[in-house]
RNA sequence: GGGUCGUUAGCUCAGCUGGUAGAGCAACGGACUCUUAAUCCGAAGGUCGGGAGUUCGAUCCUCCCACGACCCA
């Protein structure tokens, strides 16, 4: 016993004393961490089916149930108590009395703490006040919370706490569960979208030998047995039309990218990217099919296409706009005009009176999109398609048959964020070769996120990739945009922060 | 990397040109058999993020550092 205590962590916290007390107390009476109670309701159920009816159905043919989960209220009144359980479902009230109960295990409930995890069983009864409770004919404490819960009526409300100790956000704030909730049926409904389609699902490697498929800079590791370095995927572009090469026609992958870059409220280090692919379509094709799918996310998941971001009102249902860089551009600075937009000299005076670096080689279409970049694209706020990027910003995107020096690519802006990036591919094997090569030398001339040359896609698209036309999608904005969230870290679980100490 | 703001009890927050800290919740003791953030009474809980400086005296002013939030590159 002596010897138990000195090896239990020494806590100046008199809370945690406290139940430090209550668990050793458990221990020398039994089995303190038991694990031979089954539930047999949980608690939203429970009010689904039973919430509506009177007491006296109730109370006539009483229905026993056994449930279980976290105390999170509790209101003592001497000979009686109320407390209330949340399981995974909800919350569901308690009634504990000398009468009904027993006074030794009321008694024993008394010293029971918030946080603590309780399995209860009774019998169904409607309060005077009319919620549905259980009158409880035993319970038993399941497992001992040595730690208080945060505040009972405001929750945690500290951001740093919040992401460092999600747990403890989502014990005590139901918004927060709600926005997981609708993460999680975002993502069951993406992958019904494309499964109804005929799209097949597939996993590729997260270790790449040669990071490509976007500009970014990668995290980088190293496997000991094959002494190799590997990178951390920054997308899955290529290994999926390696799939399309292979006679995979349609396939989509809900992937895990990492991008060694700054964290911001739009980047977390590690993110949720959905990506597809379809031989024999186009990227027009990709325009209305990336419509129909969030459309259809927001009636399935909302229930409605009229959304709210931050106080901006959105209607989904509206057709998205399509406009070319130049057009909107001229949307919002109508002062330029087609003549100037179109003249390098105009171009580079707008771009340094901005303070934005361009590189002398930069052509036209780069120096449009850079200014752009720059005065434009945080102002799309209704989804806006951006089409007709230039070539030497594409490499992995086909060229337009009418105008060589742009893409058939686009972006899709809503809330003044990039939300989507598709094109129809770049299937000419030696165009591809040859785009990787500016890559390179863009690389040894300093820039950190061009492409590396990888031989073996250039090898698969030398067996032939059918026409196709593939997209990427960010799922963590497109969460952000769908629960009204203003920074990434709130729609994933375990954001990255610095090590605290 | 730069700027602004923040860090006070386990949690949510106060704290007045600078005089070494308060409330609510939780927890502890007591009263209470239909409560709903239960209520009432009592007692307890603090290295004011860390360090240095100015001062007779610093939670408060100055500087450095850590962590976080937001904005900018």
């Amino acid at each position: 016993m002596s010897e138990q205590e000195q090896k239990a962590p020494q806590n100046t916290n008199q809370i945690i004393a406290e139940r430090r007390a209550k668990l050793a107390t458990l221990r020398e009476t039994g089995a303190a961490f038991p694990n031979d109670f089954r539930r047999n309701h949980l608690a939203s159920d429970l009010h689904k089916k039973y919430g509506d009816q009177s007491n006296d159905t109730l109370e006539k043919d009483p229905i026993s149930v056994e449930v279980a989960g976290r105390m999170i209220l509790k209101r003592v009144m001497g000979k009686a108590s109320f407390a209330t359980i949340q399981d995974m479902s909800g919350h569901i009230q308690l009634y504990i009395s000398n009468d009904i109960t027993g006074e030794s295990a009321h008694a024993a409930f008394k010293h029971f703490d918030l946080g603590d995890i309780l399995g209860v069983h009774g019998t169904l009864f409607i309060t005077k006040s009319g919620e549905l409770t259980i009158r409880v004919k035993s319970l038993r404490l399941l497992t001992k919370s040595l730690r208080p819960l945060p505040e009972k009526f405001h929750g945690l409300t500290d951001q740093e706490q919040k992401y460092r100790q999600r747990y403890l956000d989502l014990i005590s704030n139901e918004d927060t569960r709600k926005v997981f909730l609708t993460r999680s049926r975002i993502i069951q409904s993406i992958r019904a979208f494309f499964e109804e389609r005929g799209y097949l699902e597939v996993e590729t490697p997260m270790m790449h030998p040669i990071p490509g498929g976007a500009a970014a800079r990668p995290f980088i590791t190293h496997h000991n047995a094959l002494n190799m370095d590997f990178y951390l995927r920054i997308a899955p572009e290529l290994y999926l039309k390696r799939l399309v090469v292979s006679g995979m026609e349609k396939v989509f992958e809900i992937n895990r990218s990492f991008r060694n870059e700054g964290i911001s409220t739009r980047h977390n280090p590690e993110f949720t990217m959905l990506e597809f692919y379809e031989a024999y379509q186009d990227h027009i094709y990709l325009m209305n099919l990336t419509e129909t799918l969030i459309r259809e996310l927001a009636i399935k998941v909302l229930g409605t296409t009229e959304i709210s971001y931050q106080g901006y009102k959105i209607n989904l249902s509206n057709p998205f706009l399509r406009l070319s860089i130049t057009q909107a551009i001229q949307k919002f600075h109508p002062e330029h005009t087609d003549a100037q937009l179109n003249d390098r000299a105009y171009l580079i005076k707008k771009l340094e009176a901005l303070n934005i670096s361009y590189k002398p080689e930069d052509g036209i279409g780069k120096l449009q999109l850079s200014l752009f970049d720059e005065t434009t694209e945080h102002l799309l706020m209704d989804p806006t398609f951006i089409v007709d990027y230039p070539s030497d910003v594409s490499p992995l995107a086909r060229r337009n048959d009418k105008n060589p020096g742009v893409t058939d690519r686009f972006e899709l802006y809503i809330t003044g964020r990039e939300m989507a990036n598709g094109f129809s591919e770049l299937n000419d094997p030696e165009d591809q070769a040859a785009r990787f090569q500016e890559q390179v030398r863009a690389k040894e001339s300093g820039d950190k996120e061009a492409m590396h040359y990888d031989g073996d896609y250039i090898r698969a698209l030398e067996h032939g990739l059918p026409p196709t036309a593939g997209e990427g999608i960010g799922i963590d904005r497109l969460i952000m945009l769908l629960t009204d969230s203003p920074s990434i870290r709130d729609v994933i679980l375990f954001p990255h922060l610095r090590r605290e100490d």
